[in-house]
RNA sequence: GGGUGGGUAGCUCAGCGGUAGAGCGGCGCCUUUACACGGCGCUGGUCGCAGGUUCGAUCCCUGUCCCACCCACCA
C-alpha cells in the first residue's frame, strides 16, 4: 500500500469500467432471497426506458438519483432490490423502425404484420442493449438477472391476465371513438405523441345552408343559417347545425333542416345548449360528428349519423361527393372555392388557433371517428385519490398533489386500442356475427353463439397499459412468487413529472385494484432536464446533450454530427457551436452524478450548466488527490481504517473528527428526506472546505519528520479514518471514485466485507457512516478551533494583501488578548499556528507597546484577538485595507444601532435576538475601534 | 380561459420572518513536493414591482407585471 503512488490526477474511465465489471461479474447489485436473511427491503421499480433511441439526460438524472437511493439503501442495512428493465413503447418505436424500412425502400405494409414485428424485435435487442450499457456506464446498480421487457412472455401474461379480469369485471368495454389520426404514419396518435402548437394564425370562414322543411320545401321568413368553421371541407361531414334553444333569433328555425349544397342530404338543425356559445359568431353552429370531438359529443346526445369523409391517408373518400379523392388541403381550398362560386360565401377573418401536430410526422392531426377499447376509470381513480388522501402513497414535492387529484377527479375513460402492429395483442376474438370473445387462452369457438372460426382483434394496447402493471408484473405477477411475497409493494418510484398521469397515477390505480395495495409508498417527481438557456431539450433544436459525451467528452465536431444526424435545425447547430466552442472535455461518471444531484429536487428545470459539471469533475479530483496526499503520508506507518472513530488529543484532529460527524449528519438527514441536493452538498463542503482546506493543511506539520511520534501516530490514524469514512458518506454519489481510492486505503478486514463470505469485500456493501461511530461532535473542540482558524486566516490576508509568497517567514507573530482560553488555544496550538502561517515564532505580548506602536507591523483582529506581524508590510496597501474595514464596519454598525435604538425592536423581539444584536454590535464597535487605532498608528 | 411553478450577485441556482449564500465568472496576489481540474484574498445584490400584516419581510397576505409549464377551448 504504502509505495503505491497514485498519478497526479484521476482518469476516470478506465477506472469506471474496471469497477463496474468488478461489481457486476461478483454479483454485488443483486437482491438478496436467502430465506434466513430479514432485513427490510428497499425496492425501486426502474421508470422503464423506451426502447427508441438512447438515453438523455432525463434518464441520467433519475438513473443517478435512484442508485443513489438503492445504495444507501444497501449500505444502511437493507435487502436492497433495484428491476432494471425498458419498455416497449408502442408507437415511437414503431416509428423509428418504419423510418428505417423507408430508408430502405420499404414499408410495413409491403413487409406484412408478422415480418415487421421480427424487424421491430431485431431493433428492439440493438437498441434495448445499448441503452441497458448506458445504464451500466451511469454506475446504475441495478439487479440486471431480472432485467424486464414490456413485451416479455411474463409480462404478456400478466397484460392479458388484467385485460380479461377489467373486462369480467365490466371495466373494460368498445366503444366508438374519435380518435388522434397521423395522416403520413398512417397511425392513431396517444395524447402524448400529440403536440399542441399555439398561436397559428388560420382563417374563420363563414358560409350559409340553405334553409328548407323537411319536405325540402323552403321556409317563410328565413332563407339561410350562416355558420362559421376553420376547416370548411368538414362540411361535407356535416350531418347537423345546432344553435341554442334559447336563442330568440332562431325560434323559427326549430325542427327545420339547411339544405346541403354538394351532396344530397337535409341537415337537421337541432337545438344544443352545452356546445352552442350563443355570444361567439353567428350563434349557429356546423356539426360534424366525425371529425370533431365537441361535435362528436354532441352527435351522441343527439343520435346524430357520424359521416367519416377522409381515408386513411387524408384524402377525402366517397362521402365528399365532388371532392372525393382530394388530399383534405386541396379539398378545403376546393370546398371554399366552390362555395363562393355558388353564392354561400359569407366572410372570412383571421383567427389565432392551436394546431394538434403529430409529435412524430409533424402533420395536423387529424380527429378520425373509430371503435376502440376503453377502459373505465371512475372506479378506478376514486382508491387512487384516497390512497394519496390519506398518505398511503406520498407525493413529493407535495405541490403536485393538487395536480394529481385534479386529474383524477375530472378523469376520462381511458383508449387502450391503438392501431399498430408493435405492441400487446388485445386478447378478444370475433366470431362472423362479430360476437366478441374475451379469454385469457385463445379460444377455439365464440363464447356467445359457438361459431367458428375467430379471427383476433387486430389492434394492440397502448403501451402504457403494460407500463402500469410495471411494479408487480415484473415480481411475477399474476403468479403468486416469493419476489412479490418479498419486494411488493416497493418503496420509491422516482420518475419526471412530464408521466405523472400517463404512468404514475395508473400503476396506482392498477396496483390498488390487482393487489389490493399501492405499489409504492413514495412517488419523487424530478424536474425536466433543459439545456443552458432553460429550453426543453429535444433533437430538432439540436440540444440534446448524450450523457456518454459529458463523460468521456467530445469535439464540437462530433456533437455537430450527431445532432445534425438527429435532424437538428440550423439554429440549434449555432446554439452548440455557441455555446460549446471547445466541445466538452471527459468529465466522469461521478461528476456527473454529482451534478444532477445537486440541483435541488423542488425545481421543475434543471438548466444543466457544463460549469457546473467542470465543478463537480475538479471535485472529484480534489478528493482523489486528498487521498493521493493521506496514502502519501501514511507511509510506512500501520494506521488502519477501522471504522470506529480514534480518540485523538490534538486539536486539529478532534475538530476535523467533529465536522466528520456533522456532514454525515447532514448526508443522511437529506438522503432520508430526499434532498440529496442537500446530502450531496454537505459533503462536498466537508472535503473541500474543511478537510482539505484545513484539516490537511494542519496535518502537515503533525505528520512532519521531527513531530511528536504520539501526535503522529494519532493524526495517521484520524487521517486514514477519515479519508475511508468519507469516501463512504460519498460513495452511493460518486460510486466509482469512492471505490477507486477505497480499495487502495489501508483498513481493517472486516470493513466492507459481504454478507456472502465468498465475495470479494466492497465500499457497496460497507456500512454507511454513523454519526456517534465514524465520527465526534464536540462544540467546546470546534470553538476552540476557531481560534486557531481566524489566526491563520488573518495571515493569510496580510500574505494576500501584500502578495508575500507562502514560501517566505514572517519574523513573527504576536496576539494580544484579553481573553485567557483564546490564550491558551494558542498557546497550546503554537506549532501548528507557527508550521502553517510559516512564521518564525508565536508570541503573546500582551504588555509588548513596542510591537503594537510598530508602523511596520500587519495588524489584523479575530475573534477578539488583536494579531501582529512586525514588518511584514507595505504601510500605503496596509492602510488602504485598514481605511476598507472600517468603513465596512461602520455600515453593518450604522444599521444595527439604528434598530438597538428602535424601542419597539428591544421590547417586542424575543430577549435572545436582541441579546445577539448587543453582542454583535459590541463586538464591532471594538472591532472598529482598533482599526482606527492601528490606522492612527501608521499615520 | 383555468391551473401550477418561478422571477435573489454578470450567469446557473440555494435560502424562505431576525445583520443576504454557493458554484461558475471578474479582479489581485501566490509556480508552497496532494491537487493550477490548485491556494489565498477581493469584487459583486434597493432578493420583479406596488401595497398590507409585523418591533422587524427576500421569506407571510393582497394586487400587479414578466417567464416557464400543464389543462381546457376557440363552431
Amino acid at each position: 500500500m504504502s509505495d503505491e503512488t497514485l498519478p497526479k490526477a484521476y482518469a476516470p474511465a478506465e477506472a469506471e469500467k474496471r469497477w463496474y465489471e468488478f461489481w457486476e461479474s461478483n454479483g454485488l447489485f443483486a437482491a438478496s432471497m436467502a430465506p434466513d436473511d430479514d432485513r427490510p427491503t428497499y425496492t425501486i421499480a426502474i421508470p422503464p426506458p423506451n426502447v427508441t433511441g438512447t438515453l438523455h439526460m432525463g434518464h441520467a438524472c433519475r438513473t443517478t438519483f435512484e442508485d443513489v437511493l438503492v445504495r444507501y439503501h444497501r449500505m444502511t442495512g437493507h435487502n436492497a432490490l433495484w428491476i432494471p428493465g425498458l419498455d416497449h413503447a408502442g408507437i415511437a418505436t414503431q416509428v423509428v423502425v418504419e423510418r428505417l424500412l423507408k430508408a430502405e425502400g420499404t414499408t410495413r405494409h409491403e413487409l406484412g404484420r408478422e415480418k415487421f414485428i421480427e424487424r421491430v424485435w431485431a431493433w428492439k435487442e440493438k437498441s434495448g442493449g445499448r441503452i441497458l450499457q448506458q445504464l451500466r456506464t451511469m454506475g446504475a446498480s441495478c439487479d440486471w438477472d431480472r432485467t424486464a421487457f414490456t413485451m416479455d412472455p411474463d409480462l404478456a401474461v400478466a397484460v392479458r391476465e388484467s385485460f380479461v379480469r377489467l373486462y369480467e369485471e365490466g371495466l373494460i368495454y368498445r366503444g366508438t371513438r374519435l380518435v388522434n389520426w397521423d395522416v403520413t404514419t398512417q397511425t392513431v396518435l396517444s395524447e402524448l405523441e400529440v403536440d399542441q402548437q399555439e398561436g397559428v394564425v388560420g382563417e374563420l370562414f363563414e358560409f350559409a345552408y340553405p334553409v328548407v322543411d323537411k319536405d325540402g320545401a323552403p321556409v317563410e321568413g328565413i332563407a339561410e343559417v350562416v355558420v362559421a368553421t376553420t376547416r370548411p371541407e368538414t362540411m361535407l361531414g356535416d350531418t347537423a347545425v345546432a344553435i341554442h334553444p334559447d336563442d330568440a333569433r332562431y325560434t323559427a328555425l326549430h325542427g327545420k333542416f339547411a339544405k346541403h349544397p354538394f351532396v344530397d342530404r337535409l341537415v337537421p338543425i337541432i337545438l344544443d345548449a352545452e356546445l352552442v356559445d350563443m355570444a361567439f359568431g353567428t350563434g349557429c353552429v356546423k356539426v360534424t360528428p366525425a371529425h370533431d370531438p365537441n361535435d362528436f359529443a354532441t352527435g351522441k346526445r343527439h343520435d346524430l349519423e357520424e359521416i367519416n369523409i377522409l381515408n386513411l391517408d387524408g384524402t377525402l373518400n366517397d362521402e365528399g361527393g365532388p371532392f372525393a379523392g382530394l388530399e383534405r388541403f386541396a379539398a378545403r381550398k376546393a370546398v371554399k372555392a366552390k362555395l363562393e362560386e355558388i353564392g354561400l360565401f359569407r366572410g372570412s377573418k383571421k383567427h389565432t388557433m392551436t394546431l394538434p401536430k403529430s409529435q412524430r410526422s409533424g402533420t395536423v392531426v387529424e380527429p378520425m371517428i373509430s371503435t376502440q377499447w376503453f377502459v373505465k376509470m371512475e372506479p378506478l381513480a376514486t382508491p387512487a385519490i384516497e390512497a394519496v388522501e390519506n398518505g398511503s402513497v406520498q407525493i413529493l414535492p407535495q405541490d403536485w398533489e393538487k395536480t394529481y387529484f385534479h386529474w383524477l377527479r375530472n378523469i376520462h375513460d381511458w383508449c387502450i386500442s391503438r392501431q399498430l402492429w408493435w405492441g400487446h395483442e388485445i386478447p378478444a376474438w370475433y366470431c362472423e356475427h362479430e360476437h366478441v370473445t374475451v379469454s385469457r387462452e385463445t379460444p377455439t369457438k365464440c363464447a356467445e353463439c359457438g361459431a367458428a372460426p375467430l379471427r383476433q382483434d387486430q389492434d394492440v394496447l397502448d403501451t402504457w397499459f403494460s407500463s402500469a402493471l410495471w411494479p408487480f408484473s415484473t415480481l411475477g405477477w399474476p403468479n403468486e412468487t416469493p419476489d412479490l411475497k418479498r419486494f411488493y409493494p416497493t418503496q420509491d418510484l422516482e420518475t419526471g413529472y412530464d408521466i405523472l398521469f400517463f404512468w404514475v397515477a395508473r400503476m396506482i390505480m392498477m396496483g390498488l385494484h390487482f393487489m389490493g395495495e399501492v405499489p409504492f409508498k413514495r412517488v419523487l417527481l424530478a424536474g425536466l432536464v433543459t439545456d443552458e438557456r432553460g429550453e426543453k431539450m429535444s433533437k430538432v433544436k439540436g440540444n440534446v446533450i448524450d450523457p456518454l459525451d459529458v463523460i468521456y467528452g467530445a469535439t464540437l465536431e462530433t456533437l455537430l454530427e450527431k445532432a445534425q444526424f438527429n435532424g437538428a435545425k440550423p439554429g440549434g447547430l449555432n446554439y452548440l457551436k455557441k455555446t460549446y466552442k471547445e466541445g466538452f472535455s471527459e468529465h466522469g461518471t461521478d461528476a456527473l452524478r454529482m451534478t444532477l444531484l445537486s440541483y435541488s429536487p423542488q425545481s421543475r428545470r434543471i438548466a444543466l450548466s457544463l460549469k457546473r459539471i467542470e465543478g463537480y469533475r475538479n471535485f472529484s479530483n480534489k478528493l482523489w488527490n486528498a487521498a493521493r496526499f493521506s496514502l502519501m503520508n501514511l507511509g510506512d506507518s500501520d494506521a488502519v481504517a477501522t471504522g470506529v472513530a480514534p480518540e485523538p488529543t490534538a486539536l486539529a484532529n478532534k475538530w476535523i473528527l467533529s465536522r466528520l460527524a456533522r456532514a454525515i449528519e447532514t448526508s443522511r438527514s437529506g438522503v432520508d428526506g430526499y434532498r440529496l441536493d442537500e446530502a450531496s452538498g454537505a459533503l462536498y463542503h466537508f472535503v473541500w472546505d474543511e478537510l482539505c482546506d484545513w484539516y490537511l493543511e494542519l496535518s502537515k506539520p503533525l505528520l512532519a519528520d521531527g513531530a511528536d511520534p504520539a501526535i503522529k501516530a494519532e493524526t495517521e490514524q484520524t487521517l486514514v479514518h477519515v479519508i475511508e469514512t468519507t469516501l463512504r458518506a460519498l460513495h452511493p454519489m460518486m460510486p466509482f471514485l469512492t471505490e477507486e481510492i477505497w480499495q487502495k486505503v489501508p483498513r481493517s478486514d472486516d470493513l466492507g466485507k459481504h454478507r456472502d463470505p465468498s465475495k470479494p469485500r466492497s465500499i457497496m456493501v460497507a456500512r454507511y457512516p454513523v454519526a456517534d461511530i465514524d465520527g465526534r461532535v464536540d462544540e467546546a473542540v470546534e470553538a476552540e478551533f476557531e481560534v486557531v482558524r481566524a489566526a491563520l486566516a488573518g495571515a493569510n490576508t496580510i500574505r494576500s494583501q501584500q502578495g508575500t509568497s507562502r514560501a517566505e517567514t514572517f519574523s513573527a507573530l504576536v496576539y494580544f488578548t484579553k481573553d485567557e482560553r483564546a490564550a491558551t488555544v494558542l498557546e497550546a496550538n503554537r506549532e501548528v499556528v507557527v508550521g502553517v502561517g510559516n512564521f518564525a515564532e508565536l508570541r503573546r505580548g500582551a504588555d509588548d507597546d513596542a510591537v503594537r506602536s510598530d508602523p511596520t507591523a500587519a495588524f489584523f483582529t479575530s475573534g477578539g484577538i488583536e494579531f501582529f506581524v512586525p514588518g511584514a508590510i507595505d504601510l500605503e496597501k496596509e492602510k488602504e485595507r485598514l481605511a476598507r474595514e472600517i468603513k465596512k464596519i461602520e455600515k453593518e454598525l450604522g444599521a444595527l444601532t439604528n434598530k438597538l435604538a428602535n424601542a419597539k425592536f428591544v421590547d417586542n423581539a424575543p430577549p435572545e435576538v436582541v441579546d445577539k444584536a448587543r453582542a454583535t454590535a459590541a463586538g464591532l464597535e471594538e472591532k472598529k475601534t482598533q482599526f482606527a487605532a492601528a490606522l492612527t498608528r501608521l499615520g
